[in-house]
DNA sequence: AATTATAGTTAGCTATGCTAACTATATTAA
DNA sequence: TTAATATAGTTAGCATAGCTAACTATAATT
């Protein structure tokens, strides 16, 4: 006989392996509409922050994107090559440099941003209204844990 | 004034949107659970195809995980070398290499899968009977789309 | 002034994606 | 039956992206 508390784990461990195949299946295909953009989906993703979330620095950019500061700095120098970024030394801290997402990046990132989510959404017409409804919820309730995440 | 349609079509983006988003997130914290193992996502990905779907050839398998044959080639050869996949030639058509996993193999592989899974499962302890249920049906709604999908 | 701490970069490793070009085996056509 | 073509996989070479360790430069503390 199984306690219910065993079947409440069964259920977090069943839901959680679905998510992480969905999460896994679903950026295998969007990276490929990546693919006709020219940058990579670091970069995109990294750009992507700076545009919505406004200028902020290399640490604080790689830890928004949960990475290490020397791979953030490769990934800024690409985007600053392919001029979609600058770089601007902050006055009050010599050691810190604030980056700025250029026109072109900004337009850029929309075009991708675009690109990805056109996409996705047009797979999700097979959907009732009922199902949007749950997947947006879903979306939310996602959105909340992985905020309060460690 | 914005129809109904336009508004369903921003609806659909919106959501896209925070799922891309979500996902992303999620597997990068999943990954750096993986960073214990011993062996690169991309690996532990094709061996848990290989221990669940049983043999096959290395161009089924890259087409199991959307890669090309060459990537798959690689991620096999260091299977290999880590003795957690076997290759055998196909007998009835010597080009075709037919792939097993190992005991070694189909072990490390459920450790893995136990170790995200249990990791992503403790993340879920916050939430609620509801909110988990919506979760649940939301998983398998995205599991159906990513079937059906192109 | 000397020490310590912080922000970022550089160098070097591994892994993962790709395409192009190659080998080896099977299949089809002349 | 041989020649041409197709298929399965590998090799080579390129770019990106993750890491740690070690470095430079600036700021803060003692």
């Amino acid at each position: 006989m199984q306690g219910q508390k065993q079947q409440q784990i069964k259920a977090r461990e069943d839901l959680a392996d679905r998510m992480h195949s969905a999460a896994i299946h679903l950026l295998r295909r969007v990276r490929k509409q990546d693919a006709t953009m020219a940058q990579a989906p670091a970069r995109l993703s990294a750009l992507s922050v700076l545009v919505f979330a406004g200028t902020m620095t290399i640490g604080e950019l790689a830890s928004a994107e949960q990475v290490k500061p020397p791979t953030m700095s490769r990934i800024v120098a690409g985007l600053e090559r392919a001029r979609l970024v600058k770089r601007v030394r902050d006055a009050m801290d010599g050691r810190r440099v604030q980056l700025l997402a250029t026109p072109k990046g900004a337009k850029l990132m929309r075009q991708g941003r675009r690109r990805r989510i056109t996409y996705l959404a047009s797979q999700l017409k097979m959907l009732t209204r009922d199902e949007m409804a749950i997947l947006d919820e879903s979306a939310g309730i996602l959105q909340r844990v992985l905020q309060s995440w460690t």
